[in-house]
DNA sequence: GTCATTGCAAAACGTTTGCATGAAT
DNA sequence: ATTCATGCAAACGTTTTGCAATGAC
């Protein structure tokens, strides 16, 4: 298998458009995790003729420049966050939701990584499973 | 969106199969991450019959019960773990292999995530990206 | 005898793609 | 005029499911 993480094939322009700043200013003026449906549904309220693969196809340009991150789990569809910066993030157990959590992000880590392999560490994600101070204040 | 994460519906037993036992067996006989079609590939050659669904209920099942690990990334199919034990992973951008990242696993992040959520972590899990180590060697 | 597990094939799901049209530069 | 982006609908790859049959206990 190949996996292709080539940023847009060489200099190919980035042309305006509507829907791109519609998705790009409803992702980053959110602080949850939505999914591509989950934008899909929000602006279609406003761009009632947006389609789902723009939507994609959008999220999917702007994860490749690096203007939003992508969140992937097991059983999940992709959760996608507006914030770029690297950051952790908490799935609750109870609720299902997918939270940032207010840390201090560990460049240390990559340094680490990168002794223990040998090889060249860009970026680390890290996942936390878990229960939300919502979840457990519910119960 | 409801995500269910309950272990085994309350105490049903569990019975011993070939199947799971060939596809525990392969799995933790390995230490890269194959897809639940490469365990299905390379199970077939000794029990040609077993399905593919089979393999996918078995995979879900050792989840659970915190027998194996998934690992899941972005555009990619799961790939599993018959290492249950906390550890790191490093996603090679350049081959697209997973590795196993032989570092101390820190498990005060999750004490520092806790503090910070004000909830209750049970994990974590931690993808690194970048080169591995071979693929530094080979450029 | 009971109930978990299987194989099979169909369906569900999230996502990507081809193509003709439209918009941006 | 060029070429990037869009809407649509069809296709894709992965994973799950219903069901009747089989196997474990």
């Amino acid at each position: 298998m190949i996996i292709v993480l080539e940023r847009r094939g060489n200099m190919a322009e980035i042309k305006f458009s509507r829907q791109r700043e519609a998705i790009q200013k409803e992702l980053c003026g959110r602080k949850d995790h939505p999914t591509a449906e989950d934008l899909y549904a929000k602006i279609r309220i406003e761009h009632p003729n947006i389609s789902l693969g723009t939507v994609y196809r959008n999220l999917h340009q702007m994860a490749e420049n690096g203007k939003i991150l992508c969140i992937a789990r097991e059983g999940c569809p992709v959760r996608f966050d507006g914030n770029p910066a690297p950051h952790y993030h908490l799935a609750c157990t109870a609720c299902g939701r997918v939270l940032d959590v207010e840390m201090p992000f560990m460049h240390e880590l990559d340094i680490s990584a990168a002794a223990a392999t040998g090889g060249e560490i860009h970026a680390h994600s890290v996942l936390f499973t878990g229960l939300c101070a919502d979840c457990i204040s519910k119960h």
